[in-house]
DNA sequence: TCGTCCAAGTAGATCGATCTAGTAGAGATT
DNA sequence: AATCTCTACTAGATCGATCTACTTGGACGA
């Protein structure tokens, strides 16, 4: 291979000069724009490739408007749901060759500060945040003049100038509370979530919008919690030590129910216990779980797209208005809320 | 508030005009060095929150050396393994004030080819990289001469001038194999994994050094898959089909455990089967399954966190040596291998 | 033959920070 | 008094691409 790999660093004047053509044509190359020669463009083409050239996008950020990029802070990109956005969301940007710049606030709204200050250095083009737990409507209202469009994603803030793009979870726990009402009654417990993130406020107004409509259900246990399956193993152990575990259960997610159904084991070892569970989320051992978990599930992915098409074109025309979009979720019957038994 | 954000774009020029100083006194006060008396820092850090200056790192890039930040390219971020590793990861850079830029390839080696061109256009100042399935020597040869410290985690692809940190899956492996044999024999399945990558190759190099040692357990089937439910869900019932699972099973992780078991309730609804099984990884679901999984853990965390380490030493010394990393696994005995019934 | 138009390409200023090579002035040393 | 040292600060070149405003040479129409 002929690597100039020693060369402390390839210029655009290298190449221009290797090819005999001036800087100006060979940055048209790279654009690919200007009205040049097939023959010029193979050539400096050929230049670059042989010179090992690499672009240098702080350098041309320095005039040009656009760095093809999008910065994306995400509250914990360990979260399934998270993940599968930012899939969804680097798909649909790929297409159009923009890279997404992820980066973890691991729920620190410090942190989050410090990254959309990173990103908004960086030069991107657009932003994309799923908020950390105690972002203030202060912080929300100052993403607003960062300069570059913003979405918020999964935890609302309803902010002038954002645009926001969810999970209906209203129509959510209504759609989980109104299953459970075609073959149960009697008391309802809702267990998991933080109070302060929309998602399980807005789970827990329609499962009480539900539960209304019915004479003979109510909604009994409402414990806010950490939304994980330890968290759901603890508290549910303590509510059979109680006495005080209604048999109907809704969990904010999957991995809570996953640590209710271990508390059930640990207290009844010799068979399935007569519960009835819907969660959230239809991650994919929900499908694996005994019993099948039935289950409201909700796309990342889409939402992911969703933001991808609202950040886009926000890009391309700076004074579009904000939108606000909400992806409805389904309910996947399965055999945890007890109807196919 | 008196934020002038209709400005078009406040530069280090305008807060050395503002704070009656010049432009190199503001670049010093920037960085945090040089010798400046306290008065003149303080009156320029005011300028800059008064007029809301923004950090062009593009600019700086220009003749700045570093910018303290690494690209992150990993093959799926939505695996909870990579997920835990980029979390350990952003929290050791954190504390060197290194911001990590996460991309996904989605197991494409194109995509993963764009992404660190992408990433080198952004002169990051160094590289971690979880190869795409697919990648080939010549691809990871490429990627030791792109002029910044590169890290290879997970996949071991052994290239000079790579570093590479993962887990020592041999170990891991033999040390599944040797816990099976103390309570059991005769035939043992492998199920799941691509043979193309080294996790695989190395699990089953450690189960079959381990099987060697007995005179009475034996590899009777081995079948690559991918690493998920569903796909141990199917392969599962094709055994009990045709009668050829074995009751001794090593799944190549949890997922793949998962759909094993759904399988086997399928095929025994009226109770817990007599098998025997252990997989790797330790994901929140495994201690909540029923039964509660035994599973070789290993910290994604750690592997993470020693990434930085390596990275950041190698930016401050570039002349360094390359170092190869394992991370040894631990054995989580639960009861799905059998013993603690 | 002249003027116009167009395609193909270029020179040089420019973006915003940093770096080099200084200067001015105060205090210490001989 | 002359020299040295040190602190505090600065002018101007510089990094690598892009943008504006050109030039050049040929084709075309009248």
């Amino acid at each position: 291979m002929s690597r100039p790999s020693n060369a402390a660093h390839v210029t655009l004047a290298d190449v221009a000069a290797h090819a005999g053509v001036s800087r100006a044509t060979a940055s048209l190359v790279l654009r690919d724009t200007g009205s040049l020669t097939e023959d010029t463009r193979n050539r400096v083409r050929a230049s670059m490739n042989e010179l090992g050239y690499v672009y240098h996008r702080g350098a041309a950020s320095l005039r040009a408007s656009r760095t093809q990029s999008i910065g994306v802070i995400v509250s914990d990109i360990s979260n399934g749901f998270t993940a599968e956005l930012t899939v969804g969301l680097e798909e649909a940007l790929a297409a159009a060759g923009v890279v997404a710049l992820i980066a973890n606030t691991l729920e620190s709204t410090d942190r989050q500060e410090l990254l959309v200050r990173s990103m908004l250095e960086r030069q991107v083009d657009g932003l994309l945040i799923i908020p950390a737990i105690g972002t203030t409507r202060a912080m929300a209202e100052r993403l607003s003049t960062v300069g570059v469009p913003v979405v918020i994603a999964s935890r609302d803030i309803a902010v002038p100038g954002l645009s926001y793009v969810g999970i209906d979870n209203v129509t959510g726990g209504s759609c989980a509370a109104e299953h459970l009402l075609t073959h149960t009654n009697g008391p309802v417990a809702f267990l998991g979530g933080f109070t302060e993130l929309g998602p399980r406020q807005d789970r827990v107004a329609g499962i009480k919008r539900a539960l209304a409509t019915a004479s003979d259900a109510w909604l009994e246990v409402d414990i806010p919690g950490p939304p994980n399956g330890s968290w759901g193993l603890e508290t549910a152990r303590r509510l059979l030590d109680d006495g005080s575990l209604p048999p109907t259960i809704i969990c904010l997610n999957d991995q809570v129910a996953f640590g209710v159904y271990r508390a059930l084991r640990e207290a009844r070892p010799e068979g399935p216990s007569p519960v009835r569970v819907v969660s959230f989320d239809d991650v994919a051992e929900a499908a694996l779980w005994e019993p099948p978990l039935t289950t409201i599930a909700a796309s990342g992915h889409e939402v992911g797209v969703r933001c991808a098409d609202i950040l886009l074109g926000r890009i391309e025309a700076p004074d579009g208005p904000t939108v606000r979009t909400l992806i409805t979720p389904t309910i996947v019957v399965r055999e945890s809320c007890g109807c196919l038994v």
